[in-house]
DNA sequence: ATTAGCACTCTGCACCAGTGAGTGCTATTT
DNA sequence: AAATAGCACTCACTGGTGCAGAGTGCTAAT
């Protein structure tokens, strides 16, 4: 979307973003011409202002009000920004400084992430777990729980864990337990979850396997183990959003915090973002998220040393501070991602 | 408290609070009368209700406006409920299905539980998981992630797992770890995990232990391990606390928001709630959990198979359906405890 | 003891300028 | 021809006024 625009008319444009993005009121043209160093009278920004406005650029929200950028116009706003403003090493050091205070484990540091984001951005912080049914089988334990109950422990080589209790209609002891798990951690060698929830399924067809009554109730157990239920999303944050006036009326709040509860589908719709590299820019209704109106979503992929890949970001209101949370974003992503490296 | 109210008084006041409970909105003399089929005038009853000011019942928002209940008429108002209404046999087995429906482990039945809870009463569902320090002891295991990284995995008999990537300064062979593991699974055997804390730390004291590198390594890892990181606390249906009215303010909104985002702080406040038996109820003030002014809670202990507890209610505004929802805990809090047991 | 009646109080709502910020157009300047 | 000064116009916002309605508190009558 390229626009023919003068210099000048960028300049007003950019200037009457970066204002609403301070003030949250509609900007005037005397206020541009005054802020804008640049010698203009009032009568010369409104001129180019009505015509930014018949391109879609501006709404205004009554005749006698200033101006309000469209999407639009924030869409134009971001792709234009050469000047991303460099993170500061002040700021890049007290990022580092809190996304390591936390433990060592994955969600223990992808939780912080997340809390460090909505802190320093005064948005919401967001972060989503790489997919564990993508990462790589380490290994499978079961512990016996009271006589008809097995728990079933499935760890990842990123140290993920995912446990689940499986009913079982018979007592089985503790020696066949550890030869179940014996059997399945070798069948499951080096496979990532998904394809070891694949291989569990054609094992169970297996005719020989179908006639050991152990290995198949092992393969049973194991189904339930590695049906995964749903990754982890880190919201973080959440009560800022009514930091911003914007969300100030009850509908639109209730609205939001509605979407914020729904996790799963949130997961579903974020997906959207992981395939593409780099900070992705999601403005207004351009979110996959549907939350209600009015919020942009900016997010970078990571990856983890064995190349599973999570996301993370920030949600806010459209009228963002974009030039230093999209640095932000990049930075926290690049981070994270050494982080977890250096082992 | 016990207020020498006539009957005629004790009636009048229970109407005010059951219309403003449904309605918000203050009521006046006439409203009383008119509701109440009892042949009085709002004359009468507008020297009654003027009686109940002074005691203290009653307060007016203005001179020219209906009266509203304090906390203490609320107080007196739950503590006379002699007709607690009974709970439908439908919505028994309507909580009865909607608890059954999540998997078997007991965090799924929790957070489904805080759900129920939540959906039925139209307010904010509240459970705390039974701590995991004072559950007993059924294994620990290692599982050494990349080189210099274990994860530890902890088992209660409850079949809660808490897990902990501890990094250690040497590479441990797998070997070693499961050396470690049966000594440790030894050493805690049938303790609780806060005893088995203390018996970690007492072995680390001791002289022949020291000597031994395996045992002394071990020691510190699972010491780790055993340091747990805050209980789980499923709050749900935050969102519905925007439908009550006297939420609408943005201001109170943000303060509950914020204290829900707490959820370290208001475990600690809750716990207070654990130690007596049976229905609790917390009105304004008297909440332990600060939530700014104007919520009550309700909740009930639940208990695990092996005695653990835990807790469960519902967060309100202080103008709740008290005659539902006190029942309605009661009741859940009964049938989660036989839910667990029935193994 | 209860109630009818009435004066009084206070909120909420509608209506009405007046104000000020901001626009759009036109005539003028550069 | 582009920029600007000037001016009429629009419209939200504010504060004041007046009225209706709900509700109280008091007093006198039942």
């Amino acid at each position: 979307m390229n626009f023919d625009l003068s210099a000048r008319s960028r300049q007003i444009l950019e200037a009457i973003v970066e204002d609403y993005i301070a003030t949250a009121e509609p900007v005037g043209s005397s206020a541009v011409a005054r802020r804008h160093a640049l010698t203009l009278s009032s009568a010369t920004v409104r001129n180019v202002m009505s015509h930014l406005e018949e391109m879609g650029l501006l709404t205004s929200p009554h005749t006698s009000a200033g101006r309000i950028p469209t999407e639009k116009a924030y869409r134009f706003y971001v792709d234009s920004l050469v000047g991303l403003r460099q993170i500061s090493r002040e700021e890049k050091n007290n990022i580092i400084r809190r996304c390591r205070q936390s433990g060592a484990g994955l969600p223990e540091i992808l939780k912080e992430t997340s809390r460090t984001l909505s802190s320093l951005s005064n948005y919401v912080g967001i972060v989503v777990a790489p997919s564990f049914t993508s990462d790589i089988f380490r290994q499978i334990e079961f512990i016996r729980i009271g006589t008809h109950r097995v728990l079933a422990i499935l760890v990842s080589t990123n140290g993920l864990v995912q446990n689940r209790l499986v009913e079982t209609n018979e007592d089985i002891p503790e020696n066949d337990l550890l030869r179940m798990s014996n059997y399945l951690n070798e069948l499951m060698q080096g496979l990532t979850i998904s394809q070891a929830r694949a291989r569990i399924l054609a094992e169970m067809k297996n005719e020989k396997v179908q006639y050991d009554s152990m290995m198949s109730r092992a393969l049973q157990i194991s189904e339930q183990a590695v049906t995964t239920g749903g990754d982890e999303i880190f919201l973080e944050g959440q009560a800022r959003i009514l930091d911003q006036p914007e969300f100030s009326d009850a509908a639109r709040m209730k609205d939001i915090f509605r979407a914020f509860e729904q996790k799963g589908q949130m997961l579903q719709l974020l997906s959207r973002c992981m395939n593409a590299d780099g900070v992705q820019i999601y403005i207004g209704s351009e979110t996959p998220v549907s939350l209600s109106a009015g919020v942009s979503l900016i997010t970078s992929r990571f990856i983890t040393p064995n190349k599973t890949v999570g996301l993370l970001g920030v949600i806010g209101p459209t009228r963002m501070g974009y030039s230093t949370v999209i640095p932000m974003v990049d930075y926290t992503a690049r981070l994270v991602s050494r982080l977890l490296s250096e082992t």
